[in-house]
DNA sequence: TGCTGATATCCATGGGCGTCAATATTGACG
DNA sequence: CGTCAATATTGACGCCCATGGATATCAGCA
């Protein structure tokens, strides 16, 4: 994707009222990063060396079934927050700056605003 | 060059892993944005004209019964994203341009990881 | 081929959440 | 005071979701 369209796409808020469809897919994101859990998960991979980190990372990062920790990272995948690459017996994942710097461009508040 | 690092509460996800606490007060605010209902009610305040919006704007921009609005926006306001404000018959919702720039503060994603 | 470890999928369960009708509250105005 | 308009609260219903046990898939290795 260019450019262009990541700055037309993540104008901040006051833009322009989201439209429903667009509130629809960031909603979507949003709610993905809702869960603490989930959170943490972004966390941990973001700021583990080489940027990646594998599922027994995590695992061992909390206290909380195996399974569970796999589908948290089905569901941070699935909104396009994390990206997953198999090497050999261990599946890595990182993060999709561009998804993450989307969010983040939304919610910058403008100076005439932030008064 | 390293920016003036924000603040020490709202460095990027990839500095430190966050903390349970403050995972959960986080991922609060990210679940409140996790409705798409939510998200166009908080992009319609802060696009609104003066920064503020009455419920009788909100309620005439949604399909939605006048509680299920007047739901949200407590939400939103639990969360600290919104505050509000009686001035007569009326009460106006405005935004928290600090909660918004601690969230966004958070997704922004340091040059070495977006590469 | 069979075994073991790493990860994903399936299924059930209990709790949380979005929605709305009914009702309550609050303020303005006569 | 009584009435009306704006907003909030309550209660209920249906559905989504976080969690974990059981199980399946996949890769490496003997």
């Amino acid at each position: 994707m260019d450019e262009l369209t990541v700055l037309d796409c993540c104008a901040p808020l006051v833009r322009q009222p989201l439209d429903e469809e667009r509130a629809a897919g960031l909603a979507r994101a949003f709610k993905a990063l809702g869960d603490p859990v989930r959170l943490r998960i972004v966390s941990i991979v973001a700021g583990h060396e080489g940027g990646e980190a594998c599922v027994c990372d995590l695992t061992a990062s909390f206290d909380l079934a195996q399974p569970t920790i796999s589908h948290h990272l089905k569901v941070l995948k699935d909104v396009g927050l994390l990206t997953s690459e198999r090497r050999g017996s261990w599946v890595y994942y990182r993060i999709v700056p561009d998804r993450l710097a989307e969010l983040s461009a939304l919610l910058a508040v403008p100076a005439e605003v932030a008064r």
